[in-house]
DNA sequence: ACCTGAACACCGTTCAAGT
DNA sequence: ACCTGAACACCGTTCAAGT
């Protein structure tokens, strides 16, 4: 059993949270608790309540560690790619993967809401904000002149489009489709847009 | 305290239905639990499980009548229209109205993920199917010849990202778009595609 | 036959009390 | 000062026992 001052707050937040993303990733979302976080870093759940002001201070910060990894995963796997339509298919098909191998961590990045709508705190957005910028390189190109705001728009108008076929899709609500997967609604979807954008 | 035989099985099902969907709207999913259903209807928690399977399947009725009434939402309100444009846009308009004025079960309706990837009942996917029908019904006159299996996918393709832009805005995900609405959104989404569909 | 209610194994959150 | 652990008010699910 861990001691007082046996480790800094600092620490047991990263052991917390360390913990927490196994637990996520091994046993799914519905097992992890302030409880079974406490007693898998040898605390107790009071503990933790000195370090997160709740439950949900702890999963943005879970969703946080999220965000970072899956925009290290899109920059690595799209760094190739000659147009900006296969710059577009790789990002979304990276995007898909991403959300099929860290299905757990998915889901609780976009299921968490927070309380009575408030704003996300700015570490959070400013996640967020990398994520649709890595779209806005590829689109930014396409638009002549410098339209950052068109270019920004864009961006996300395309991005939750990806998002909401990939959460359909692993949520099984895109029933009788075809057979199309995953990766070519997206195809679809990026080349129709890009049909109407930048003309 | 309601006695044996004080209600068929049907009866019960359908009071707890109704209750739930009463607690869903007036305090939200976290308040939704088996036994608040069951002492709003007078009832013990056991009786509820001799109703429903468990809670998930609960869940999954209350999931249905928020699909009957949003596709009788969408069919009232998308009457009326001249282009396919703006039938689309009615639809998407429609489609974000719902969700912003139900927000809980629209959440419900779409967090709920069924246990270990198994497929979504039968009576469920029915109803989804009825969805994405009417934005096939605008879509098909597009297409030339009837080339039913492509509406189908495009239908599947732009109602998902319609879906993805609701969601991610309900949730505060799109941050710094300059201000975009999500009626705005949604219409930017359907000009662009639908410059490439149909050509 | 129908339903209860107690039991089991959990939750999030708080805070007086111990070291 | 730091952490505990017990308390409070909840959960989902099951099933022997009562009417």
């Amino acid at each position: 059993m861990a001691r007082r001052s046996d480790h800094s707050r600092e620490e047991i937040k990263e052991m917390a949270l360390n913990a927490a993303q196994e637990i996520l990733d091994r046993e799914g979302a519905k097992k992890l608790s302030a409880r079974r976080v406490a007693s898998e870093i040898g605390y107790t759940v009071g503990t933790l309540y000195l370090v997160f002001k709740n439950q949900l201070e702890m999963v943005l910060h879970i969703n946080a560690l999220t965000l970072d990894e899956m925009n290290e995963w899109l920059a690595e796997r799209s760094a190739s790619c000659d147009s900006p339509r296969d710059c577009l298919v790789n990002l979304a098909e990276a995007y898909i993967d991403y959300a099929i191998k860290k299905q757990e961590r998915w889901n609780l990045l976009f299921d968490t809401v927070a309380e009575g709508e408030e704003r996300l705190p700015d570490w959070y957005e400013e996640r967020l904000g990398r994520l649709f910028g890595q779209v806005e390189q590829v689109l930014a190109p396409l638009k002549s002149g410098h339209d950052e705001i068109e270019v920004q728009r864009a961006a996300r108008v395309l991005w939750a489009s990806v998002h909401g076929i990939c959460t359909l899709k692993l949520r099984h609500r895109l029933v009788l489709a075809g057979g199309q997967s995953t990766e070519e609604m997206a195809q679809m979807l990026i080349d129709n847009f890009l049909a109407g954008f930048g003309q």
